[in-house]
DNA sequence: ACAGTTTCCCGTAAATGC
DNA sequence: TGCATTTACGGGAAACTG
């Protein structure tokens, strides 16, 4: 088709999340005209419509373009290109609950919506329609939701490779395999921080997510909410784990991150078998993994007496990074517990890199 | 009338400032119908109407009633009073402005308007319709106008000593005198710390409103902020500066205020004179006269080498004292410079009593 | 009783109007 | 241009609703 989505929906307050709509907040959508036809300029009108298709699908909300419903005149950007750029619209709820099937009823991050433009057109006597539509959208009417809606949009992505959206995916959820998970993964950390899993992370998220039993099987993750096998595991609560991670990377940890001085991923008995052979004072900067809300914290070892203990300080989170940035932390750190030597312990950073030279 | 506004209208998250109300934010209003008849009871329909009266009056903003606008029966309280209670009312600005009178246009929290209730009564065949209106209202639109919101009710509920309200009481304010306007600042004192100001704290007051010249002139304040004579000094400002102060005291200082334990208005050379003659550590509270937030300070007096110096900490503002409570900071209070005696300087409280033994 | 979902609304920031 | 006023909306909490 000659019309095409060009910016997907985006809320101005989360240019990285696009596809998440909050109900009453402006977002943003653009949509070019392909064929550049500079006789087209001021004779389009685009409309927006939401859920246009399968109306009275499923248990889904609906929801009416409340701003900027009406149409809006295509232009011309600097060349020669046709756009639209809708930057006002918003969502409002149409209450008309369809009460069937509460049962199979899914979280609201579960629904998938679109917006999609129509515009007619008039060429050599002959009228015909076009039409774009959106990626799938989900619709929240809180910012607590943004994660497991941002959740959804990731494992959508992962899962539409079929051309016409699936706007039904998460009623049966098929699993989404590792391989494709991974890169998913991998791939947010790059947007976030600059710099992709490396094969030892990605082998210890794929424990978390997966589960040990499954490291050789190539069965996928599961995305329902309901699915609370203690096999799988829950795939939304990994995410949403991640999530804070992502987050607390974006806001204070992007050059560590970026420099690939956190190692990150690994699990307290790893920790222990890394760095017990290692000189006194090595360390390593790893994330919680018991913390939902995203945090960081740092193990270092000990030989002392003969004996090697590892330990490890509580984890900062985003508060307590807004006080004092990681490097400034490590710099200042200080043991001052009585049977401890005291004086700050971290000398290297894992696996023996001079602590001064990198922070 | 048969009808009475029982409670003015009120948002609910400020219990303590009636007669504020902010666009799209609800609000409760409650009439009591006084001819005690119980046959009456839902018979009585009672329909709330913004500014009624004079519709196109001023060049004043016109607002609609947009939620609960349906009216409400009456009905019965425990025993057998005749009450209807609108608890979801909320104001929506009806954008049709008058742009004439441009020039004399008053600030928005000086606009004052009323919500009047009517009912239609029949009894013996005769028909007749009773009106209730609010005491005069002002309309915000956002919560930084709560301040000059509240300063016009006080301001309002002090001069409207006539029964029919005068809406247009700021379009030419008369001065209110030092009397009435002493107890305002009193009585708000009284409301929300629990007790009055004395007559030092009064005098004190007294100068910062009508100007040191006035100090046994009858002039009253004047309120339009348009009035800013260097010798009236601006009543507005002076009311904020309070303002600030009384929500420090709610917040923070309730026990200490009601003790009688803050002197709070001194000036810093009075402070200089009172304490003075007084023993080494000899200190009072009072609070800032420069910060606009709402602060407390505290000065102290120190004889040292046959000369006596009077100290003074930065002043705390709500957000330290959220840290820190007042009789802690007393407590912990040091003085680490190295021309001072360093410990804890604080011992009496002007004019000698013991520290620890009222903090 | 409860959990998912939505609404409410302050406080700040930005946009708008005049 | 500046200032007065309104709008926007994140975030935390209350209210809703099945």
């Amino acid at each position: 088709s000659a019309l095409v989505v060009e910016k997907q929906p985006v809320m101005a307050s989360l240019p990285q999340r696009p596809q998440i709509v909050k109900t009453g907040v402006r977002f943003t959508v653009s949509v070019r005209f392909l064929a550049n036809l500079p006789r087209f300029k001021y004779q389009l009108r685009v409309k927006p419509e939401f859920d246009k298709l399968l109306k009275p699908v499923r248990g889904f909300r609906q929801f009416r373009i409340s701003k900027d419903d009406s149409k809006v005149l295509d232009e011309d950007t600097p060349g020669g290109g046709l756009v639209a750029e809708f930057c006002h619209m918003s969502l409002k709820e149409a209450k008309a609950k369809v009460k069937g099937t509460t049962e199979t009823r899914l979280g609201v991050t579960e629904e998938l919506h679109l917006v999609t433009f129509v515009t007619e057109f008039r060429h050599a006597g002959l009228e015909c329609t076009i039409e774009a539509s959106s990626l799938p959208l989900v619709v929240i009417s809180s910012s607590n939701q943004v994660v497991s809606a941002w959740a959804s949009i990731m494992w959508c992505s992962a899962l539409c490779t079929g051309d016409p959206a699936n706007l039904s995916l998460f009623v049966e959820p098929p699993p989404l395999p590792w391989t494709q998970l991974s890169q998913l993964l991998s791939w947010q950390f790059l947007t976030v921080g600059r710099r992709q899993l490396d094969p030892d992370q990605l082998s210890h998220l794929r424990e978390k997510f997966l589960g040990e039993d499954f490291q050789n099987s190539s069965t996928g993750a599961s995305f329902s909410r309901w699915v609370f096998s203690e096999i799988l595991g829950s795939a939304l609560e990994n995410w949403i784990w991640i999530d804070g991670i992502l987050e607390l990377i974006k806001k204070h940890l992007v050059n560590l991150w970026k420099e690939g001085l956190i190692m990150g991923f690994v699990s307290r008995k790893g920790t222990k078998e890394l760095l017990r052979d290692k000189e006194n004072g090595t360390f390593l900067l790893r994330f919680s993994e018991s913390s939902k809300e995203g945090a960081i914290t740092f193990s270092w070892v000990e030989h002392i007496n003969g004996e090697t203990q590892v330990h490890a300080v509580q984890p900062y989170t985003s508060n307590e990074l807004s006080l004092m940035s990681l490097p400034r932390i490590l710099h200042h750190f200080n043991v001052k517990s009585q049977n401890c030597s005291s004086g700050n312990p971290l000398l290297y950073l894992y696996p023996r890199i001079p602590k001064d030279s990198v922070f």
